[in-house]
RNA sequence: GCCGGCUUGGCGGAGUAGUGACGCGACGGACUGCAGAUCCGUUCUACUUGGGUGCAAAUCCCAAAGCCGGCUCCA
């Protein structure tokens, strides 16, 4: 049974999705005004993770994530750098696409703008004033926070509190230093779209809401995004889509993830302490930065440092041998054939364990350094137990079990080149091959020069060899 | 000030009240012509502190300390 920490809550609750089979999900993206850091990184592997996991116990799974691509930091930094704000979204928004294929993120079923709802945002405000709980005051649509008594149900602040440190910014108009923009009146030189209002753009909160009803459906499944959301964006979408639809809890799940830190301390745009995912996944290898952004709970802390993913990188090289121990020992059984022996039977049971700590561990709240653990100890028994394996089906099967469940972290332990390569790689099998039985004999006749020189010679052609009790394996760095 | 969270071995990091997960590192051994990989063992008085409940507590309860976060744009 799958139990997931609901913020909501606060406690964790079986998953049981509204619709049966079906899981509705939206996840908070970037706001294209700048370059992702590895904070939002974190981010988007963790729920992805979710997402992979979620389908791998069968669901359908409908995700969004959007790109909010009009704001006032969009505005700000399109003026700054002279380009229209049209054209900073479209660079950041390409920039995203590359950072999302070298984390292996899985394509969103859609990554809907807000921009293309303005439409939708109009009508969603439209409905908060016509249910008394939002206002007009010259051109700016605020949300009337006092007016709607199920406020703070998300972040746990009684509304009373909340009024304490607020501050109201100069030019706005509100009732209530509390309430907050649902639309914002046309300023000089910004994008603007026709209203019932008169010319302005959307509030801070409201795409989420308009996109998740537009593609979701109200209520839905799971919404997620970082802990830094839970107040006030979170907050204030449960809100406006409950004022605006009638829908007491418009998503039934709230799924928040931790913060990234760099020396424990929050990393953030404002302290300027962050690094961005683009120098992270130039200085590391990619499915490595993937393996250590989940290889933390996703709602504890992660710290950033280079210690971290020098370990990540060791973790992961350990199980990836442990892949290629396995197609090793294959393609010797492939020439030599081979019975079952005690330790075929050892692995199938080791295959059946790992599938089940495995589940155990991610259906409590997403425990990925549960369910790595549970594949370490596989790898183990897989060390241990292929030199004596006889038989290849079950090598085959210990082989895809360990990739099915570390594609659930995003990473692709498969290699393509068979399928590519297709008439010229049973030609270098061959060529490799002959070279082995060449110097195999030099080895038999102790000459270790002639037989190193082989190896050396193979190496420089990227070409690893490695000598086994069975005999030798090669494969392709 | 008001809310929330965290504190586990050299480091990272799980943890269902009852046999010290898992990884990294270090050291020792095995295997090996060498190399790589791997295996076994050691690192073990580990659980912030002080009380309490229990036959038994890292795990439950009460206090305290330290650290971090939210209350303002932020994944």
């Amino acid at each position: 049974m799958l139990q997931v920490y609901n913020t909501l809550t606060r406690k964790k609750e079986e998953f049981k999705p509204i619709e049966k089979n079906h899981v509705r999900m939206y996840v908070c993206g970037p706001t294209v005004y700048d370059y992702p850091h590895i904070g939002n990184a974190r981010s988007f592997a963790v729920f992805d993770t979710i997402r992979r996991y979620l389908e791998y116990k069968g669901y359908r799974v409908t995700y969004i994530t959007n790109f909010t691509d009009i704001d006032d930091k969009m505005i700000n930094r399109a003026n700054e750098e002279g380009i229209s704000v049209a054209d900073l979204a479209a660079r950041f928004i390409a920039e995203y696409y590359i950072i999302a294929s070298e984390l292996n993120l899985k394509p969103a079923t859609v990554n809907p703008r807000a921009t293309e709802h303005i439409d939708d945002i109009i009508d969603m405000v439209s409905k908060i004033i016509e249910n008394g709980h939002g206002y007009v005051v010259d051109g700016d649509v605020y949300f009337d926070v006092p007016s709607w008594s199920n406020y703070g149900v998300l972040s746990k602040i009684p509304l009373d509190e909340l009024s304490a440190g607020l501050r109201v910014n100069v030019g706005e108009k509100k009732k209530d230093p509390r309430d907050f923009a649902l639309w914002k009146a046309e300023k000089p030189g910004e994008p603007s779209w026709d209203s019932p209002w008169g010319k302005g753009r959307p509030g801070w909160h409201a795409e989420c809401s308009v996109m998740g009803k537009y593609y979701l459906g109200i209520p839905f499944d799971i919404h997620g995004g970082g802990q830094d959301l839970i107040f006030p964006h979170h907050e204030n979408e449960i809100a406006q889509s409950a004022a605006a639809y009638g829908e007491k809890t418009p998503v039934k799940y709230w799924l928040h993830n931790g913060f990234l830190t760099i020396n424990t301390e929050k990393m953030s745009k404002s302290e300027g302490n962050f690094f961005t995912a683009r120098e992270v996944l130039d200085n590391y290898d990619h499915q490595a930065v993937r393996f250590y952004l989940v290889s933390g709970q996703y709602r504890q802390p992660l710290d950033y440092n280079d210690k971290a993913l020098k370990q990540a990188i060791q973790s992961l090289e350990r199980i990836k041998n442990a892949a290629d121990t396995i197609r090793g020992k294959i393609s010797i059984l492939e020439k030599k054939g081979g019975r079952r022996t005690k330790a075929d039977d050892k692995l199938s049971e080791a295959i059946k364990k790992v599938r089940e700590g495995f589940e155990r561990e991610m259906d409590d709240d997403f425990n990925t350094p549960g369910a790595i653990a549970e594949i370490f100890t596989f790898v183990r028994d897989i060390n241990s137990l292929t030199p004596d394996i006889g038989n290849a089906a079950v090598l085959r099967e210990a082989l895809s079990t360990l990739s099915e469940l570390m594609s659930i972290l995003g990473i692709n332990l498969e290699k393509a080149e068979d399928e590519a390569g297709g008439k010229s790689v049973e030609v270098l099998k061959g060529v490799v091959g002959l070279l082995l039985e060449v110097r195999e004999n030099a080895r038999k006749s102790k000459d270790y020069a002639a037989a190193d020189m082989i190896r050396d010679r193979l190496k420089e052609l990227s070409i690893s060899v490695a000598d086994t009790k069975d005999g030798p394996t090669w494969k392709i760095e």
